[in-house]
DNA sequence: CTAATTCGTAATAATTGAAGTTACATGAAG
DNA sequence: CTTCATGTAACTTCAATTATTACGAATTAG
């Protein structure tokens, strides 16, 4: 199974974002991620129909954060994505008729079922305006070493 | 992605073979798995190699539980199958210069390793007596209801 | 108005890993 | 020796993300 890195990716981008108040093309993300435009515009389509981003064409046109980076969680960007699946684990069948399918398809949805919980809350707690600062920690130290 | 159904796959042959005490072929396995005979020697025979089945060659060979059903957990299971990755999500690039990527990373491989921290514990717990009870408590509800 | 820029999006291919299939070798029982 | 079953290699199929190509639509500048 591949991974979705769409979360991660957009983190990425929306950081860069955060750290220039211009707009930033699709082709200058692309860049800095390692990617294609159009695998930029595909991507932050979906952060922009959760009100999250704004896009403008024609010149001097790109991406610009619409949303206050303090109320902005990690889950709320999974979300957006459409709460793509966290697990690349999974039952073979998920309606069984066969009894034994069925003990064993409760046992394991109930532990990924608290996983993805867990995981859901550690993504509630965690806003962008807490990354960029960590980001801008990161950058202080590295700089204060030179 | 397609995701990895071989826990739930050899959790299921194994309920099976803990039901009756003589050796199942692969394709006896493979039919109330709806899947291929080759899938379940390959699935199998990773189990073999833990030490948790056996498999007799020729007629009245197949596949049997060489373990102590209360001792075997998920987690064996799991380990014994090659600690598959367990989310579908993930980072874009394990091994960025970017900083603006270490903070991505750092906030959601944090979470992720919380997240499969608290599943392989639940894993631990459950074990394949406690998974057979629970069939067979599922079996007697369902015959006293006819 | 025209040209350049940039997003919007459809259609298609490449990539990745599990699962399925075919084919044949190996070993055990009768 | 024949039959039955596992052991495995090689290959194909399948599903899902990601990448790419191509073109349309909107906006700005001159």
């Amino acid at each position: 199974m591949k991974r979705d890195s769409r979360l991660s990716s957009v983190l990425h981008a929306l950081l860069h974002m955060a750290q220039q108040n211009e707009p930033m093309t699709s082709e200058q993300l692309a860049a800095c991620m390692c990617t294609n435009p159009v695998v930029v515009r595909r991507t932050m389509g979906l952060l922009r129909e959760a009100g999250l981003v704004a896009s403008e064409r024609g010149p001097s046109g790109g991406w610009l954060i619409s949303a206050d980076l303090a109320a902005v969680t990690l889950r709320d960007l999974h979300e957006a994505l459409g709460e793509p699946a966290i697990f690349a684990i999974g039952n073979r069948n998920e309606t069984p008729e066969c009894l034994v399918e069925q003990s064993v398809n409760a046992a394991l949805d109930g532990a990924f079922a608290e996983a993805e919980a867990l995981l859901l809350e550690r993504f509630a707690k965690v806003t962008l305006a807490k990354l960029s600062a960590d980001f801008n920690r990161r950058h202080a130290a590295l700089r204060a070493r030179k």
